[in-house]
DNA sequence: TGAATGATTTACT
DNA sequence: GTAAATCATTCAA
């Protein structure tokens, strides 16, 4: 599944929806591994509405809501009883870019478009409607780097916003591409 | 039925 | 740097 996350990095995001197309370049990802992992919002196998697709087949999607405003799109990666996903945390925008700016109300330009998940998920428009979708068909879906593209250069780190996790927090579950300018503060060394 | 809380973002001091 | 916004989901009763 680690592999997984960091295979993400480098591949596109792509949704058509009804006020047209966006996609683009998955540069941030985060590997949440399941029953033993705190951090997950599968931690002890709980099985719930919200994280039923998790215990499906992989290469769904599973789409949740948090702090009352954010949408968050995962790619479930475990097989079927392993509640495992990978978290899309930043994209680099390359089609549609307009639409997402409409959506976002702000500057096409401005790296704050994509640069984390609750942005990109408004962004790209994903919301409950794609709870469990089949992330290998429209109109959401994962498509492999264009041929002839650099690989990036993929770090980690630790995971984000998983205080609360005890000793998994500090696991480097956390992928992105060193060289690109929407992943969010990329930590620098002491 | 009711209360607590969060895999965040944004605005404000 | 700190805090508010805001509600689906979860857990307790």
């Amino acid at each position: 599944m680690l592999e997984v996350a960091r295979d993400c990095i480098g591949a596109l995001l792509v949704h058509e929806g009804p006020e047209g197309t966006v996609s683009g370049r998955i540069v941030e990802a985060e590997a949440y591994r399941g029953p033993e992992d705190r951090a997950a919002h599968s931690f002890g196998g709980r099985r719930t509405p919200r994280t039923e697709v998790m215990f499906g087949t992989p290469g769904h999607a599973y789409v949740f809501f948090v702090y009352g405003m954010h949408w968050h799109v995962n790619l479930v990666t475990g097989a079927p009883g392993q509640p495992q996903a990978v978290l899309l945390r930043a994209v680099e925008p390359l089609q549609g870019v307009e639409l997402m700016a409409r959506r976002r109300r702000m500057d096409a330009r401005r790296r704050e478009l994509t640069n984390g998940p609750g942005k990109l998920c408004q962004a790209f428009g994903i919301d409950r409607a794609l709870y469990g979708a089949d992330l290998c068909q429209p109109p959401l879906y994962l498509a492999p780097p264009p041929p002839g593209s650099p690989a990036p250069r993929v770090a980690t780190s630790p995971r984000i916003g998983v205080d609360y996790a005890g000793e998994w927090r500090e696991r480097p579950w956390r992928f992105f591409d060193a060289d690109s300018p929407y992943v969010l503060r990329a930590r620098r060394r002491s």
